[in-house]
RNA sequence: GCGGCAUUGGUGAAGUGGUUAACACGCUAGUUUGUGGCACUAGUAUGCAAGGGUUCGAUUCCCUUAUGCCGCCCCA
């Protein structure tokens, strides 16, 4: 048998839903944010990753996917995305456009060529967004509130955002040097790779988990303590503009990442949940005002995050966060013989175009089997084709809820169903198929509000039946936008 | 790149150097002349990740490979 490669996934049944819906989540944040959504290409040249991310670290010497082509080309699978998005403002020449800054997100997937263990894979998914071309502070904070919205609005609440500045190049260097200069006394009493950190990347000492909680490590050098007073400045000014957006953070000076290019912000959004495994950071991120001319562009100021996918769903599903997700039908066709199948053919076309979710059979199953099968897939209702009935212009439809059952006319089943289907809980009254406003299209309207909440708000939404407390803003109030489903004072969360 | 543990049917799994690989769930069919979910009955792995070795004989022992889980390094 042929097995995935390793650290793969399939992903498909109820996980591929829950992250369709943790996608369509992100989608309408980075929409309320205006990042808008660009894709770019899964291979690049090697060369950008090993100009963007350093020669020197391990990251680019061993942990890529590099191969050559055909055409001799030296390729390199995308490990992040943040230099596909610089290199594409580069070449696309998009620090011209007035309309700076440039707001992007994307989300695709990453590889990386590394042994596989709890929240690591080799091909993973990251969601992210980049700011280029404004070095304003508000939009470091923005950007950290971009990501913990979207943490938010998916019902994450075990989260904890930790943030720091690196100050600016002078700052950095200082701050480099005081920390080999403070460890150097001490390089006997520090683990082995803490060892040869100290001289190829001594920042990271402070992110070991051997030496951690040592007095050596409490006793270091703070990063803050080595800013410019400029920096500092515009960490604070950072940090200002988080409290006015209620944004909860702390500042941990432990918090470095891992590449020379960041200055100034750093931050990453750990998962507070048990079990969660020794990578339990969601996303992190930062600013890299050195990038884009070290690319050979312009001298840009840029932030940036990004966050994996898989780290995500694995919290939700830690948290047991509920999610409006549809996996029922509206409708299971039966039928024993051949005449009545070509009737299910033609019912479950016709239904289907009227806005139905119909399934029939399609195994050869007897009635007995039909029915397990319609329960296995949640049938609201049962229509059961009998020959006789047929030649009476009749059908047998039944609701598998109550068991309830009717022998109504075929002319005036789409009316029955849509009667039916459409006065549940959800008393929106809505009778579009296309609008997904109604219960029945996921729209989680009638008991609670889907919008992933938070203790402390005040829903805006506008109705009144619906009592949420939901963190930042509830997504279904979408202004200027028209729900058709009737009721005043609703407003419709679909995306039209 | 380094280390520990794992891999038995559709699923969860038990098990042993030697005739038919437990048990449970699920699934299919029947009792039920076209209405299930209960009950009963029957069927459901020529196979124990793949390949090689030791042995009269291996799913069971050994080796290699693959994949998975967990950790280290690294972490974009």
């Amino acid at each position: 048998m042929i097995q995935k490669q390793k650290g793969c996934n399939d992903i498909y049944g109820r996980e591929a839903k829950v992250w369709k819906y943790v996608e369509s989540v992100i989608d309408a944040a980075m929409e309320k944010y205006n990042y808008t959504y660009m894709r770019t290409p899964i291979f690049e040249a090697t060369e950008l990753f090993h100009r963007g991310i350093g020669e020197g670290t391990d990251i680019v010497s061993k942990e890529t996917y590099d191969f050559v082509d055909r055409g001799g080309r030296n390729i390199t699978l995308r490990p992040e995305g943040t230099a596909g998005v610089v290199r594409s403002y580069i070449e696309n020449k998009m620090y011209g456009d007035p309309n700076q800054p440039v707001k992007v997100y994307y989300n695709g997937t990453m590889y990386r060529y590394e042994r596989p263990q709890s929240g690591r894979d080799r091909e993973l998914t990251q969601f992210g967004m980049e700011v280029l071309g404004s070095d304003d502070p508000l939009t470091d904070a923005e950007v950290i509130s971009l990501a913990v919205n979207i943490y938010k609005m998916l019902g994450l609440k075990e989260i904890k955002v930790n943030i720091n500045s690196l100050g600016d190049n002078e700052s950095r260097k200082a701050y480099r040097d005081a920390l080999v200069e403070y460890f150097t006394p001490y390089i006997n009493e520090l683990c082995e790779d803490c060892q040869v950190r100290l001289e190829k990347n001594p920042l990271r000492i402070l992110d070991c988990k051997v030496d951690a909680g040592s007095d050596i490590l409490k006793n270091a050098p703070k990063t803050i303590d080595y800013l410019n007073d400029a920096s500092k400045k515009r960490f604070d000014e950072v940090k200002d503009y988080l409290d006015i957006m209620q944004i909860k953070y702390e500042v941990n000076p432990n918090i470095v990442r891992g590449l020379d290019y960041y200055n100034h912000t750093v931050f990453e959004i750990e998962a507070k949940v048990e079990g969660f495994g020794s990578n339990n950071v969601l996303g992190g991120g930062g600013r890299y005002n050195g990038l884009c001319s070290q690319l050979d562009g312009p001298e840009t100021a840029c932030i940036g995050f990004a966050s994996g996918m898989g780290r995500v769903v694995k919290a939700l599903e830690l948290e047991n966060v509920k999610m409006p997700i549809v996996d029922d039908v509206d409708l299971f066709i039966m039928y024993v013989n051949e005449e009545e199948k070509k009737y299910a053919a033609y019912l479950t076309q016709e239904l289907r175009m009227a806005g139905f979710i119909v399934e029939t059979e399609y195994t050869g199953r007897g009635l007995k089997g039909q029915f397990k099968q319609a329960d296995r897939l949640n049938a609201k209702y049962i229509a059961i084709l009998n020959s006789e009935d047929l030649n009476n212009n009749e059908v047998h439809i039944k609701n598998n809820k109550t068991k309830e059952e009717d022998v109504i006319s075929l002319d005036v089943l789409i009316y029955y169903l849509d009667e039916q289907l459409n006065t549940g809980d959800c008393d929106c009254g809505c009778d579009d198929e296309y609008c997904d406003c109604g219960h029945d299209h996921g729209c989680g309207c009638d008991e609670s509000c889907d919008c992933g909440c938070q203790e402390g708000y005040e829903c805006t939404c506008g109705d009144d039946e619906h009592d949420c407390d939901c963190g930042g803003d509830c997504h279904c109030n979408e202004e200027g936008h028209e729900c058709h489903c009737g009721e005043d004072g609703h407003k419709c969360h679909c995306h039209e």
